[in-house]
DNA sequence: CGCGCGATTGAGTAATTTCAAATCTAGTGG
DNA sequence: CCACTAGATTTGAAATTACTCAATCGCGCG
């Protein structure tokens, strides 16, 4: 729980006896490869603090093709938030890639958090402040950047994940197919 | 003024006494067709609600090509927010393309709110909890559905924005060239 | 150790873009 | 209020780009 508590002091000031209160709503999870966070379809009850491992949120299409919402590693947060702040059925998959732990908040913890600390209604906000920026970025990279281009972005932006993650899904997540991406890897070198 | 109201307590119950200090941190503005909100390269003093009129934000690539980042009508936010929120220089702009009146925010002014009034952080953040998941369903638009479906579900979406803004900058948002979306167009009649 | 998943490569195809020109529309100024 | 003009839309044809399908190779997981 030490990294929590660092996470979340890393935006705003708590004490101690407020993270005691705070470390109530979050529940420890180990996660295997393979293994689901979310199921498609499904309800989706909690959104996940990534402590280790790595995780992919993905859309699948009419034709069964997967499409990469995000990816997430250490410090990252992860749901499917479409389905978890509407209260629907999951859309989406999350699935574990490289075993792992995570901490897991409902909406209804997160919402009781915010309301009864301000700091934690602060917290978050700020939090989805940096994840809408994130998006915007992406959103433009997606209109206005051709495939070699969003791949090098990517390729800067998260070099880390260039390592851990295979191929594929990141063609998945640049709105490619991994032939195309496998192209342009190798013409770029 | 009245409508900021009405548009806050649709999220969260403030006093009158508190909209009288609310409301202190707004500025009117007129704007007419063709003004620029956010001019590209300056510095972003304002977020705007949109109380009258339509707006444009786009992005100019390298090639000079415009992409649409959203549009904006009654009750919208708009800003250029990764550079609002980060206090860097514009790399958008923001134009009127219908006239119209907006009330203006510093993020000085958000941040003040939102520390002094608990209610107004639960709304900045109820605010864009939205806001990311409209983006979040734009990103899945992109990837994974054809230009046909993309601008079928804008249509379906915004009714009103298909009726009051040119077609060549509805292809900006969905990311297709203008005689595309034309052909599309006819052929869906 | 073997199987399966991921990566690569090739060839043909489908879709969209680009360029160009003609037509239509709506905003502007007189 | 009308006429004019710049902007917006449509259409055609060629060119580009990425996709699909298929086959092979290689490596790592179980």
């Amino acid at each position: 729980m030490e990294k929590l508590k660092a996470h979340i002091k890393d935006i705003t000031n708590i004490s101690d006896e407020d993270f005691e209160h705070i470390k109530t709503f979050f529940t420890l999870k180990k996660v295997k490869r393979h293994q689901h966070l979310i199921q498609e379809d499904e309800q989706v009850k909690f959104e996940f603090l990534i402590l280790s491992g790595v995780f992919r949120a993905f859309y699948l299409d009419a034709s069964g093709k997967e499409h990469i919402i995000q990816f997430a590693t250490e410090n990252w947060w992860l749901s499917d938030y479409v389905a978890y702040f509407k209260q629907l059925p999951a859309s989406t998959n999350v699935i574990c890639m490289e075993a792992g732990e995570v901490l897991c908040l409902t909406l209804e913890g997160r919402e009781k958090l915010s309301e009864n600390l301000h700091g934690m209604e602060h917290f978050f906000r700020v939090k989805l402040t940096n994840a809408y920026v994130a998006q915007q970025k992406r959103i433009v990279a997606l209109l206005s950047s051709n495939p070699q281009k969003r791949f090098e972005e990517f390729a800067k932006l998260y070099p880390d994940l260039m390592q851990r993650i295979p191929k594929k899904y990141i063609a998945e997540y640049l709105g490619v197919s991994r032939e195309t991406l496998s192209r342009l890897y190798s013409a770029n070198k």
